[in-house]
DNA sequence: TATGAATGAGTTTTCATTCAT
DNA sequence: GATGAATGAAAACTCATTCAT
């Protein structure tokens, strides 16, 4: 692993924990085992370094979700196999997906502007597939946007649990992960 | 308007606009009005300001959600209902909102705790209406904490839009908001 | 004396012995007798400061060589009188002066520049006296920019033993010093 | 070129441009085309290689003032050629001649001192010079030690406009460094 | 010999907090 | 109470120097 790669897990696993200000450059150095002002060799600030990992995490996160998209089944197929990829990469990558996570609380000005691309892309995304799938008969015809909108917030919900401290309850975990995207297909009314 | 809520409001604010540790005391006191040494006479320290604020926020969302729950209608109206409180609590208190909006990146460990105490109780009252409505019928046999946790991370997305800069769309924002509530009754599928 | 002179004065000071760059603020501060932070109080960075320090000693240069111009007198008289007031100021305020001798080796490029600003309105000042005194007769036709450059030259120069270390040779200094004076006025040249 | 005078040269021009503490051992590699550390093969410290710097500056303005010195002529002529010789050092060798300049504004404690011994130097070969000429009957009986004083800040003054940044006025510099040098000799008193 | 990589010691700057009035 | 002024502790960052290759 090469050092920059240290400095970068170092960085995401303290920013994951601690937010931008909370974690200081000495801890980051510290975890990596090298001395603080090696950090400066390789990035040029504290906020850069920040920058790199998130888009770190972005890219990895957008890899995992790669090939999701165009296998030839149903839609609903799709929204479930993006939505375990989410899953799995949450438990894989859990500080990177922390970083991820933290839509709200500016950590800084410009990571909240990253987020929030990286939330309109995903809804961007699942809105075409839900426009899809209702052309298809698959969907009912919801506002395909809100929809979109709904199936992000259920995937963020449902990981909570892992994102938080949790080696635990992962089994639990993933029955409710499911359950929760069933819910999203189906809702909860009785409709006998 | 005492000189307490003065600060308490400033704080609200700031912590809102730029988390935790951006906003500073000095900040604060500026906005309030007052000198800065004055926030230190009301709270022991600036954690103490930012869980007060934290406190605030919390009970006046508890208080708006208050009443909501025991109309003796259908428990899809109760839930409508508190979907309904939810959003007028957002645009009407939105840096309130905002800062509990924070679940993730940890501004700080307490808060983190109150923060998810808050998502606990939240949770246990949703798993509990549905739960009644699982028994009256109205809805069918769902994991009723899964449920709960996607109504909660509906209702939080939905919301974002609002959170985000936006006076502009709130027409459009209500509408999806009601949307995205339909559809976690009714779920997306076409089921004629 | 105000906590803001009180620092100002250890900064001038301080600059003037060891320049820009190896003069610290934890320095200063201590010479001023007060904490570090509080030169923050009253300038926003070390540069700001340093600024001040030479628009202070700028100004008060400027005070020393007023009043000295417009006397009824010749021309000589009035440089001589320049050149004594000069004198009389790097003696008084030597750590100032020595700050404003630093004409050259760049201290901070905005440094420069003041310098060089203050070079110009006394070169164009003694420019502007020399034509005079060629109007009057007093003076041979020398090119009046050059002639003014000599003259700025030699009361630099003249005043750099004091500059130094030296309590040690105040009499000898001032007596060269009306001798260099002469010099510029009546050559070295025997004319008999 | 040796390695050590591509260093040398970049040192020079660095340290000419920004001072000792400006200018980085890292630019100084830079510029010479080296490793950083190749800078320590040559020279141990950052604070040894600027004194070489101004060694070698020192130097070849020494030799640059070879020569002139036992023309079988006027000692006017004599210093007049000195003159030419500095004013010719001075734009051959502008960085060099830049960081001899800088006698005030100390860059470091142990180079005010080289540069304090370089002035004794000129100014007792020049008081040597002048009081030859008073012998002579060349010169009137000045003090020769504040002469030589004066001489030195003229030739100073005289090469500031050319050392700051111009390449621009050459012509005129020239022209007016003559006219300063015989302002020197002749005073600028009307003497009819 | 030459150098990229690593770093420790030191510097500026910030800011929550205290204290005298 | 209210507050301006003062500060210590800690954080980001710099850079001359060393070391392994």
């Amino acid at each position: 692993m090469t050092k920059r790669e240290l400095i970068m897990d170092a960085a995401a696993s303290l920013f994951a924990e601690k937010g931008f200000y909370a974690a200081t450059v000495e801890e980051i150095a510290d975890r990596a085992g090298i001395g603080k002002s090696t950090v400066y060799e390789y990035f040029p600030s504290k906020e850069h370094l920040f920058r790199e990992t998130l888009k770190g995490g972005l890219e990895s996160y957008m890899e995992a979700m790669k090939g999701r998209l165009k296998q030839p089944c149903s839609v609903r197929d799709v929204l479930t196999a993006i939505g375990t990829a989410h899953f799995n990469f949450i438990q894989k990558r859990t500080s990177a997906a922390r970083i991820l996570a933290g839509e709200n609380s500016s950590q800084s000005p410009w990571a909240d502007e990253l987020l929030l691309q990286l939330r309109e892309r995903r809804i961007t995304m699942f809105s075409s597939l839900l426009s899809q799938g209702i052309e298809r008969g698959e969907f009912r015809r919801v506002d395909s946007r809100a929809a979109a909108e709904v199936f992000l917030g259920v995937l963020g919900v449902l990981c909570m649990p892992v994102l938080r401290g949790g080696e635990d309850d992962k089994k639990g975990a993933a029955e409710r992960f499911y359950h929760g995207i069933d819910i999203f297909f189906s809702g909860i009314l009785d409709q006998e």
